[in-house]
DNA sequence: TTGTATGCGTTATCAC
DNA sequence: GTGATAACGCATACAA
């Protein structure tokens, strides 16, 4: 049980002074060493770097910063870690941050608007470059002071009423009308829409969209069901299941198209431990095309999202912010698609 | 389409200076308003604050951080963010931070070193005060060079070779043993073990557990037949469930046994499309008891690990590390535990 | 090529 | 109760 004491650890962190003093040349020589090596003769970065290796020095990133003004990170305040779709997104985000030179911190909110202010504040104190967040409420005057004290913010996944924020957004209401379309070409007159709560837009749009194309195909709308969940998550699909197939056999709906996949999953699922077939007694249809919407037992028809590409765009819109003064705010919104599999193809 | 250029964004960041010629204050007395506010009469103190809110002044943390020689953050760096045990884990080091007052910030190494590293060199150039880290390679010396430069680093879900780092993970090879002593107890003599590469720590023990268990119940050793995967994924547990079930049938076992929950899933799946019965065709025992594993079409049999608990204990030590003197390493080991559901229990 | 001096924003110490 | 000042570590403009 060996201690820390023991010289594994330095005491205080070394700086450009104790460089210095150890290679024997000024401070000013080991910050040429650093920031611009082509003005210090090989001889003198030689010893500078040794002195280095020798202290262990590390750059101050706040110091720097300081000097410096701004930051070399990007931050992500994501509503859920645990759903994989923010993760893609992340990933995009990740990708194009790297490209740009900048690391990326991300924050998960849990879906807790406390959680969310929390960390935007530390954000903000920090002075990111940037910050990204698919928020609770997209409309939380909370975002507005974030930018008012000065860093740039794009909202991902989300739109907000006014035009004061960059966005970056799937057309949700396209999206609804691709599922339902695609379930009356497959000749479903009764379907159910599953999701909520209707606090989320993406839920209000996606079902409005699945009304539309309802209409349009001059259906009656009391045929188009809509269950209610609490949140989007495999459990609530499941429990959304239960109450779908426990309808009337005349009310029962052949088909289903869930506001996204994770309770399309649940849906499935339950319907599997009830012995039933998809899509042979209910076809399904998801939203958002995540990897495990493709590799279940039924392999799901589900409404894809340029997920990484939500990301990407997200990251050149906050830089932009950051960078630009002649920044203009878009509302970027991508158009999604339907991928039938064999959940709704029998 | 508004211009960011008008009034929305400040310019420059407003200083506790500007704060003061505002308030007709000093800049000692805004200090003290944030800082020690008892020792500021109320009048005072409340024409600073306003002059605060007038100017949108917001503190800058790495001036603060500068000063204090320490920030206020943790970071935990995971191999991957798709994965929802180590979003669990995460979860259990935010609770700990936020009630140790500390921010978190997630890092996405993907499995991959390199970013692994630039992550874990951008947050010691931060100097946050811990970073938790599930490292790509537990032997790595990058490992010991961050803690050289003077960060505590604890890790996570890895154990290293000799006991210069504190570390928090679970007994792996009991795991193993447990999963495979209950296969025995329902009767079976003929099991696979499904997972890899065997390059990962975790993969190699709980095979171990496995043999071990089996040698005990004095079964013979062909009868439990490793079949190896390329990552632990959904996808590579469909392909595996290929192989599983592609074995002569007098070779074919009657049980599997897989390393993670990801990978029992995908087998899952790849059974139930080819018609196959769980646990009658094959009985699954997985690994993390992740939430999809209870809410999968047959609820997963799987080998708990106290993921969260997992991160809060990480957390203590790594703070322990921070601010105790006398710190001394420790390696937790944490006791799995079998949860049996259908997929075992016909 | 190298050295010196200044300031970034904050906090704390000390006079007043 | 309030104000002046130094220091944290770094980068830069300028002097030598």
């Amino acid at each position: 049980m060996p201690s820390c004491g023991g010289g594994t650890r330095v005491v205080r962190a070394s700086s450009v002074k104790d460089v210095a003093a150890r290679a024997g040349v000024s401070l000013g020589t080991v910050s040429n060493v650093l920031n611009r090596p082509d003005r210090v003769s090989p001889e003198t970065r030689a010893r500078v770097e040794q002195a280095m290796r020798d202290l262990g020095f590390v750059r101050n990133e706040s110091a720097r910063q300081l000097r410096a003004g701004r930051s070399r990170t990007l931050a992500y305040v994501l509503l859920d870690a645990r759903n994989p779709f923010f993760t893609d997104v992340a990933e995009g985000v990740e990708r194009a941050a790297e490209a740009a030179g900048l690391s990326l911190f991300l924050c998960n909110s849990d879906n807790r608007s406390s959680r969310e202010q929390d960390y935007l504040a530390h954000l903000v104190e920090q002075r990111v470059q940037g910050i990204l967040v698919t928020p609770v409420d997209a409309q939380s005057p909370a975002l507005a002071d974030v930018r008012r004290n000065g860093t740039p913010v794009v909202i991902v996944d989300r739109t907000r009423s006014d035009d004061t924020f960059c966005s970056v957004a799937v057309d949700d209401e396209l999206g609804g009308r691709l599922a339902v379309e695609h379930l009356i070409e497959q000749g479903h007159t009764r379907v159910a829409f599953i999701g909520g709560p209707d606090t989320i837009g993406q839920v209000r749009d996606r079902l409005e969209g699945a009304r539309k194309a309802w209409a349009d195909a001059g259906l009656p709308p009391e045929q188009l069901v809509v269950v209610t969940t609490e949140a989007l998550t495999v459990v609530e699909g499941r429990s959304a299941g239960e109450r779908v197939m426990g309808l009337g056999r005349n009310r029962r709906p052949t088909a289903a198209f869930c506001a996204n996949d994770l309770l399309a999953l649940g849906l499935l699922q339950q319907l599997s431990t009830s012995g039933l077939s998809v899509p042979g007694d209910l076809a399904i249809v998801g939203y958002d095309d995540i990897e495990y919407a493709s590799a279940a037992a039924v392999p799901l028809t589900s409404v894809r999202q340029p997920r990484q590409e939500l990301g990407r765009r997200a990251t050149e819109l906050v830089l932009d912010e950051a960078d630009n003064p002649e920044h203009v705010h878009q509302q970027v919104v991508f158009t999604p698609e339907l991928v039938a599999r064999r959940s709704t193809l029998g």
